[in-house]
DNA sequence: TACAAATCGTGACAAATGTCACAGGACATT
DNA sequence: AATGTCCTGTGACATTTGTCACGATTTGTA
C-alpha cells in the first residue's frame, strides 16, 4: 500500500525515506466496501482520497433524480468533489464504491501542511493539478465534439476494464445519453 | 498593467516589492489586434497567457472544419492550449483574439523557474490550476445535465458581456450546439 | 432454492437538434 | 454609391436522442 503511494508519487518526483514517512503521516489509509458511500451530496467533504485500488463513482443528482456519473475513479488517481473540498463548502456531489476500495485520505489541512512542509510535494500536487485540467478539458471537447457512439469507443478504448466493472447504464450516465441510447449503439 | 497583474496575484498571496519585479522579469508583456493568432493548431504552444485586458477564443476544430469554441479568454484569466504547453507538444487548438487584446506571456522555462525562486507563486499557480479544474468539471456537468437553452442562461448570467463582443454563432459553437438551434431558443 | 431487484434489449412514439436553403440587414472596403 | 462578407432568423425536413412500456435475463440475497 505505502510503496504503491510512493510509486505514484515517484512518477513525478523523488522522495527520500524520511520525507515519505512523514508525507505518509498525513495521509490516512482507509477500506470501503462496494457501495459504500465516502460523501453524499450536503455534507462536508472532509478528505481528498488517492484510491490505491476499487472504483468508484462521483455522480450529480439532478433535480428530477437523475443521476450524472461526472466520473469513473480508479486506482492510482486521486478524487473528490473538489470544489467542496478546497472551499470548505457542501458537497453537490456523492462519491460511492463501485468495488471494494482501499484509500488513501487527506484533510484540507493536511494538505496545505504538505505543501508547506514538503515543496516538493507541492510541485507533485501542482503537475497533478494541471494534469487533472487537461483530463478535465479533453472530456468537455469529447462533449462538444462526438456524439454517443463515438464517446462510448472512446471511453472504452481507454478503459476496457470499465466494461467488466460498470453497468451500461451507468456507462450511458458517464456518456450523457439515456441507457436506451447506449444499447441502440451496438447495430 | 504591471499593478493589475499583481493585483491579481495578490488576491491569493501576498508579495513584496522585491518579489513582484522578480515576478515580472519572468514574463514578457504583449499586445494583439482584433482577430490576431497567438497560436495556431500544429504549432508549439511557447507561452501561457495571463490576460490583461481584451477577449479571446480557444477554438478546436474537427475533422469536418467545424469550430468548436473550449473556452472564452476573459481579462483576468490565463489561458493557453495547456496541453502543448505543459506536455511541449504541438497545439490541437489555436488561440485567437476577439478583441484588441494585452497580455502577459511566460514560458514553461520561466513557469518552473518562477515556482522554484518564488515558492509563494507555486502557491498561487496550485490554488489556480484547482480553480480551473473546478471550472472544468462545472461545465462538464453543464453539457450532462442541461439542454442548450439552460446552458446559454447560465452563460449569459454569468457572463452578460460576451452578449456584446461575440456573435450568436460563436456562443453556439461554445454551448455545443448548432448556431439555427441557438436562435430558435428565443421563442 | 426461491424471491426481489437490477439489468438489458427493443418497439413505438415524442422531443430536441442538425442540416440545408434562402433572404434580409449590418458593416467594412473600394 | 456599389460591392462583398458576415451575421441572423426562419422554413422544411432528416437525424438523433429521449421517454415510456414491456418482457426476458441476470444478479443478489433471504
Amino acid at each position: 500500500m505505502e510503496s504503491q503511494l510512493r510509486a505514484h508519487i515517484e512518477k513525478t518526483i523523488s522522495l527520500t525515506d524520511q520525507e515519505f514517512d512523514h508525507v505518509l503521516s498525513l495521509f490516512e489509509l482507509n477500506h470501503f466496501k462496494k457501495k459504500e458511500v465516502l460523501f453524499e451530496a450536503g455534507q462536508k467533504v472532509e478528505h481528498s482520497y488517492y484510491i490505491v485500488s476499487g472504483l468508484l463513482k462521483l455522480v450529480f443528482t439532478d433535480k428530477d433524480v437523475n443521476e450524472h456519473i461526472v466520473s469513473f475513479a480508479m486506482e492510482d488517481w486521486w478524487e473528490s468533489d473538489f470544489q467542496a473540498f478546497f472551499m470548505e463548502t457542501k458537497a453537490s456531489m456523492s462519491l460511492t464504491c463501485l468495488e471494494d476500495t482501499s484509500v488513501y485520505c487527506i484533510t484540507l489541512d493536511n494538505y496545505w501542511k504538505l505543501c508547506d512542509s514538503v515543496p516538493k510535494l507541492e510541485r507533485f500536487l501542482l503537475k497533478k493539478s494541471n494534469m487533472g485540467f487537461i483530463g478535465a478539458q479533453q472530456r468537455i471537447l469529447s462533449l462538444l465534439t462526438t456524439n454517443a457512439k463515438e464517446r462510448y469507443e472512446q471511453l472504452i478504448n481507454q478503459n476496457p476494464e470499465l466494461l467488466q466493472s460498470v453497468s451500461k447504464t451507468q456507462l450511458a450516465s458517464y456518456l450523457g445519453v439515456s441507457r436506451e441510447t447506449l444499447s441502440r449503439i451496438f447495430d
